[in-house]
Parts: C-alpha cells; structure tokens; sequence
DNA sequence: GGGCGCATGTTAACAACGCATACATATATG
DNA sequence: CATATATGTATGCGTTGTTAACATGCGCCC
C-alpha cells in the first residue's frame, strides 16, 4: 500500500496547479469562497501543502493578484499595437471588458486589504501596469493630472459598477456598445 | 454570585448595539474582521446573542448595508435642500465624501456578495437611495441614460479609487478641492 | 556513481469561527 | 396572579487558517 503508481510524492509543479486551481475557485465562488483547505482538496493534496508555496492564504491571494495585473499589463499593450484610431477609448473599452471577464481577478487586484499589508510584489506588478497605462494612453504627453484622473475615474467607475450588477442592462441592450457609448460621451 | 447589581439578563436595546458596535469593527477592521463571535464580546453578551435579531452573519452584514443607504439617502436628499448653484457638482461632491467618511460602510453597500442573495430589505433601500438621486439631480429630467450613467460611473470611479487609495495624493493637495477639480472638469 | 542536503509534501494538533439546538430568565399579557 | 413569549445563555458540531514535527525523494557535490 506504499502509493504504488500514480500519485507519486512530489507533485511536480504545485504551485502553478495551485494558481490555476484559485483562479476557478476565484471567479466561481468569490474571494470569500476560496480557502485553502478546498483548494489544496481541489488539487489533491494535503491541507498543509500549500503553504510550502504561499506565505498563508494572504500569500496566495497575492499571488493572484500578480497574476492578475501581468494580464491586465499585457491587454493594456496589446491595445497600442492594433493602432487604433482612437487610443484613448480603445484602451477604455480594453479596461472595462477586462474586469467584466475576470470579475472577482479585477475585485482582488483592487481589493484595499490586500493593499494593506503592502507586499512589495503586489506593489511592483500594480506599478508596472499604471505605467503601462500612462504610456499608451498620453505617450506621457502630460495632457493634465486633473483630466487623466477624470478619465481613469470614468472607466474605472463604470467596470465597477457593471460589475457588481448596478446598471441594469436593458432589454436587448449590448454590453459592448454601451460601453462604447458611455467611454466616448464627451 | 447571581449577577447582582449590574449586567441585567436582558440588555434593553441590543440589536442597536450590536449595530453600533459592528459599525465601528466594520471601520476598523474591514468586513472581514467582523465576527459575529468578537461581535459578542465587544458588546458583552453570549456568542449566539446576535442570532436573536439577525439572520446570522449574513443578516447582520445586510441590516448594516440597509442603515448606510438611509444614512447616504438623507445625505443626498440634504443636498437639494441646500439649493447649490449647480446641483450636480455638488451631489457628485457628497457622493464621494460620503463613501470617503464612510469607506467600510460605502463597500458593503455595494458588495456584490450582498446583492447575490437579494434580500427585500436591502434592495429596497438601494432602490430608495438611488430614485432620491435620479430626483435630486435632474428632477427626473430625461437627460439621456448614456450621459447619465457616464456622470454616475465617473463619480463612483472616483469614491472607489480614493477608497482604495489608488489615487495618490500629493504634497500638499487638499482631497476636497481635488474632488471638486475632477467632478467639474469637462 | 553514491551519499547526503534540502526542498517538498504529510500528519496531527490548536484556536477561532459560523451555526444549530436545548435551556434559563425576564417581560408582557390574559 | 399565572402563563406565554421574547430575549439571552450554555453547549456542541463541523469547518477553517495556521503551525510544528515528521516523511520522502530529487539533485548536487565529492
């Protein structure tokens, strides 16, 4: 009965099975519903086992985190190079699509407890994006401090609030155009 | 040793202390950290206390919801009373500086976690809360849903983004007065 | 190549939590 | 005055995050 094939002791690489495990967990159950315990269950492995790769459950949720602005950071990029007629709206619609199809990721990446107990990892990937983001936007074209706030804020807003289910979608409304038609209104 | 001076049986008007009491751990320690347990001690009564005037924790978390849209109702409602020069600057002014002044309170409000399990209650203060902002701002005035939601999702952007201290404030700069600046600018 | 160090995973235990049930007590009602 | 009901207590269950001590096997060094 020593695990005879399968199985074996090591994993092989736990902690990317672990991430890709939390992130499912993540958008099915929310960040509340992700705990260790069912994830190290989910995995196959013993309770404590996570804790070899992660710093505890916050540890984890950083981790995420990270994840979550490097793909953010990249989508952001990716915006620059289709060279869109409009940047500044192309780079709106990519921000708010990007929270709504990694809802709770987006909800953990802005998640101010985390923000807490500032980890430097999560600080750096946080960082690069916004500065990722000023130098697609302006090209670092200092167009006012006032008015990128008021863009950031609009864009922001509006994922915030389609997120969390507070502006009712009309009948046969689409999600896409209206975001459109809300980012381009003045 | 029957409990002989102080310390009656029955305590009077728990359920407002148990709600005053969460208010300030809700501040203080964000949802998470408030427990139905600590709940308890903080007020000096038995662990399943609480259970007699909310629906466990979930109750607790919606009563305390329901109470921050009445209080955030009353303080727009207060706006118009004050016959600003321009209106809607100055509700979207009380709007963050509620959220800002009352940051725990502000996120459960629209936590989506919350929302999921609708219960009556607290849909019906949101809804109150916000048909009081649909009047005060435009008297009902059909100003064109895009435009409207562009104005609510800026705002709201901008309480979220102070919130979670995403928005850097500079030397010297007054939030106020940066509030202002954004919520006039265009 | 053989032996060993160390990263990795397991087991077991602790404290704290949400929650449910059964019980005690005070208030209100007939 | 008696009893019904609302309110708070006591206790126990199952789960969680976390830690410490133990087991295992991969990879490096001589």
């Amino acid at each position: 009965m020593s695990t005879p094939s399968n199985a074996p002791y090591h994993h092989g690489d736990l902690r990317r099975a672990l991430l890709d495990a939390a992130l499912l967990i993540l958008e099915r159950e929310g960040e509340t519903g992700l705990g260790l315990r069912d994830l190290a269950r989910a995995v196959g492995v013993s309770p404590a086992a996570p804790y070899r790769h992660f710093d505890g459950r916050a540890g984890l949720l950083e981790a995420l985190a990270v994840t979550g602005f490097q793909r953010f950071t990249r989508a952001m990029a990716d915006v620059s190079l289709s060279q869109p007629s409009d940047p500044l709206a192309a780079m709106g619609k990519t921000y708010v699509l990007f929270a709504l199809n990694n809802a709770a990721l987006f909800r953990l990446m802005f998640s101010p407890q985390l923000k807490r107990d500032n980890r430097p990892g999560l600080r750096m990937a946080a960082d690069a994006a916004f500065a990722t983001l000023r130098h697609v936007s302006g090209g670092d074209a200092p167009a006012g401090r006032i008015a990128a706030l008021a863009a950031w804020a609009r864009v922001h807003g509006l994922a915030v609030l389609l997120l969390d289910g507070q502006i009712a979608i009309q009948a046969g409304e689409d999600i896409d155009v209206l975001v459109s038609q809300i980012i381009e209104n003045q």
